[in-house]
DNA sequence: TAGATTGTTAATCGATTAACAATC
DNA sequence: TAGATTGTTAATCGATTAACAATC
């Protein structure tokens, strides 16, 4: 379906465009224009109709997108409809919330795609206990338990120190993508996929542009 | 000092560049390539040289960048030096896991420049409790608060409904800057900063790279 | 000095925006 | 039909990479 090579930031607007979307309450014949679609999100409008042309014809001249085919779309193109499980490596205050997260919204949205299947940790006092329903199980058994539920995404929120451990382990197991909360680069294999996520980065960011604005 | 405007993407390296050089033990005599820190920060060692040049010459030719040197200038130049006070709105399991992170961190490093200083709820059992050893205090004091300590960047960790009201109030009472958790784009006056972070559009564009690449 | 690596210019690559014919 | 908006091509803008003279 997909065949051309799309970038990371065409993914990120997707992303963006869907949630708009969702937002929408609409019926079968509201249509919303790539101007309108490109203001909420903050973009241009040629932008907007770029993107999408990347994975068809949504649009109808004159007159727009239709939402609810659209919001369809995007589903389908972003993969959001079918159900991901996740795992999540390290049971501290981050992790524990993440876990909550994550199960209180799919217990509430039936549709929301990502499934908490196991949680991970290396405190005696944890194993066994559960966060959201989830059980927390000893590193050890990450193979086992990462195949039995096709776990294809983890969530790394250990300490700086074990990140690279635990994601060797979890490659190991089987896991092809991470969401990587520890303020360290991973090495991993050809073809697996990291994403990184760090607070400190995120404020120091801000702090920069910050301090540039107020001396101009 | 900085006159040229600097790039988004350029900050994030910077401060990647800044992260490593931490983490490396190095005495006055030790010097890094830009080979090497670009391996190290997985980016092109033209690209580290570039980015590093907007702001001076650092460097020695046939040596290389003198680490501890390049580490202060980094400092220097993102104002990872001076203290930085924040705020964080809503004491839920997220913004909890926040506030302990951060005091955390600064109890253990000194030059940790973050300092949580207020933390705000709505929810009447939460006030006046504190997490990391901040009170947790009531929305309507956040301009007193927010003018007492010099804050000057927001987390926002409230529910979706409740953000953009928050950020107002935020706004109005002095804050320049917003890191957001919340799932919304959030409508702020011009030169006001935000930076997004969700942990659900960071899953699906996750999903999105791991179908693409299963498709071919 | 010879070898290495910087700082910077020039070339390349890719992403954004403008413009407009096609068409609803 | 007239007006509006798409899909797409062409123009612009900006960021990345290659190349190399300067120099430690």
């Amino acid at each position: 379906m997909v065949r051309v090579k799309v970038p990371d930031v065409v993914v990120r607007r997707l992303v963006n465009y869907l949630r708009i979307l969702k937002e929408k309450e609409a019926s079968p014949e509201d249509y919303i224009s790539s101007a309108e679609l490109a203001a909420l999100a903050g973009v241009n409008a040629a932008q907007v109709r770029k993107d999408l042309a990347l994975f068809g014809e949504f649009g109808k001249q004159g007159v727009g997108y239709p939402v609810l085919m659209l919001k369809q779309e995007l589903v389908e193109i972003l993969g959001a409809g079918e159900p991901v499980s996740v795992s999540i490596f390290g049971v501290g205050e981050l992790g524990t919330a993440l876990a909550r997260y994550l199960t209180t919204r799919h217990r509430f949205d039936k549709d929301y795609p990502f499934h908490v299947k196991a949680l991970f940790d290396v405190n005696p006092k944890k194993i066994g206990t559960t966060v959201g329903g989830v059980k927390v199980s000893l590193v050890t058994e990450v193979s086992e338990l990462v195949k039995a539920h096709d776990v294809k995404v983890g969530i790394i929120t250990v300490p700086p120190e074990a990140a690279q451990e635990v994601c060797d382990v979890a490659v190991r197991a089987g896991i092809q993508a991470f969401l990587n909360f520890a303020p360290v680069k991973l090495k991993v294999p050809e073809g697996i996929l990291v994403k990184y996520q760090d607070v400190t980065s995120d404020l120091q960011e801000l702090t920069f542009f910050l301090r540039q604005r107020m001396e101009r």
